[in-house]
DNA sequence: TCGAGGCGGCAATGGTATTCTCCCAATTGG
DNA sequence: CCAATTGGGAGAATACCATTGCCGCCTCGA
């Protein structure tokens, strides 16, 4: 199970394809660097100003590119979002998938994934990892993304979510949980976990927020025979 | 416990006190009917637009009154649309606190809670009763809203959290769960209820989406020994 | 009756996304 | 090597909205 790079459907990154197909297929890689700029500068803009409300126009001049080349790249601001989104889960996905792996046990394994997809929107104190972004404002765009466009917000989330399935049904195989169908507990899981994050926002006392192990310990009971 | 109308700080709507005390309080009747207007005209173009997309000017015009009027009551959209969040989240607790005082026993009645809870944000297809407005683009907006101005929406939660906290502690007290710290066993509860409604919008399949008996299921095992 | 504040009507401002238009410069085919 | 095609830069023009400002009426209290 759990093989290195096992995204469901492919692993071209789909902002990649939807962004390149727009040009000839000659100029892929030169259409592919443009788009690369674009996001690269977004990026930045985001991770400086701690939130998604920059403008299309800070995009392009930090770009150094123009506005015509944004609208041939990406059909709007949503669509650039998106892509920041895609790529950021990507990268999230390989971290999370690093702390599973280093465990052996199902359970472990489920800890730890559910720790670390907890601390995924958290803004870490400690310096990110080289090349990482700030995730929160992608964390928080999320759901305003899932409200208006739900079935993409799902796309993006499929490495993440495949991942937790497999784990799900490893554990539920070695009989350490016992759910009578493995997806429905591992969306049951995700959304616990991803919006007990969200929740601690409207919790301003420090100490009253849930930890990560809170609600990994309240999901595993729940997992508990179901 | 669960006595009447217990809201916790005082009975008077949060938004009716801010947009009377804009005016003198000898006109406060003839105030609150003008903000009351406001209301009942968003109310309206919210429940069909099925958004809160709608434009000041159109509530200007369906409430036949003035957008100066209107900014003298209001800060501004967002005002508006909190004391839309507020109002609905009276009404739910109203409508919450009955189903809950038709149960006698406490689990029975946080199940009521929680099953209530979770349709709360559904577009109910059965008609709603009299008065009730289509909660989904208030739902939907709340996690707008609980990214921008967390303390507000937490303030306009309060009557329905401060309803789950009181049931908790009764079923704690019952010994029929045991949770360490009753405060966040609730907020446990009411994120994960609340969430897993929003997180059903990203599951395509209606059959897959997690029912409100699921999820209640969930958060009671959960409390189980805490 | 007089004066001031409440309020309707509406034009003006400001911030953004998105589209349009013009033009240059490089590529390419003859 | 030249001219046609086209990708792409600059930025003006549009389209929306929220929000503010300004003018003048009209009412209500003194």
């Amino acid at each position: 199970m759990a093989e290195a790079g096992a995204t469901p459907e492919g692993t071209e990154p789909a902002w990649r394809q939807r962004a390149v197909s727009r040009s000839l297929d000659s100029a892929r890689s030169r259409a592919e660097k443009r788009a690369q700029r674009f996001l690269d500068a977004a990026f930045e803009l985001m991770d400086e100003k701690g939130s998604t409300e920059f403008t299309i126009q800070e995009v392009i001049d930090r770009s150094g590119q123009s506005l015509r080349g944004f609208y041939q790249y990406f059909d709007g601001k949503d669509e650039l979002l998106l892509a920041l989104f895609e790529e950021t889960v990507r990268e999230s996905t390989d971290d999370i998938r690093e702390v599973v792996d280093a465990e052996t046990e199902p359970l472990a394994r489920l800890h730890a994934y559910a720790i670390r997809l907890h601390e995924w929107c958290e803004p870490p104190d400690k310096p990110r990892k080289r090349g990482a972004h700030n995730r929160r404002p992608i964390s928080e765009f999320m759901v305003q993304l899932a409200v208006n466009h739900p079935e993409r917000v799902k796309g993006a989330m499929e490495p993440v979510s495949f991942l937790l399935l497999e784990l799900v049904q490893d554990a539920a195989r070695a009989n350490l949980i016992s759910v009578p169908d493995a997806r429905r507990a591992a969306a049951l899981v995700q959304q616990t976990v991803m919006y007990s994050w969200f929740g601690n926002r409207l919790i301003q006392n420090p100490r009253m927020r849930l930890s990560a192990e809170e609600t990994w310990e309240f999901c595993l009971r729940g997992l508990r025979s179901t």
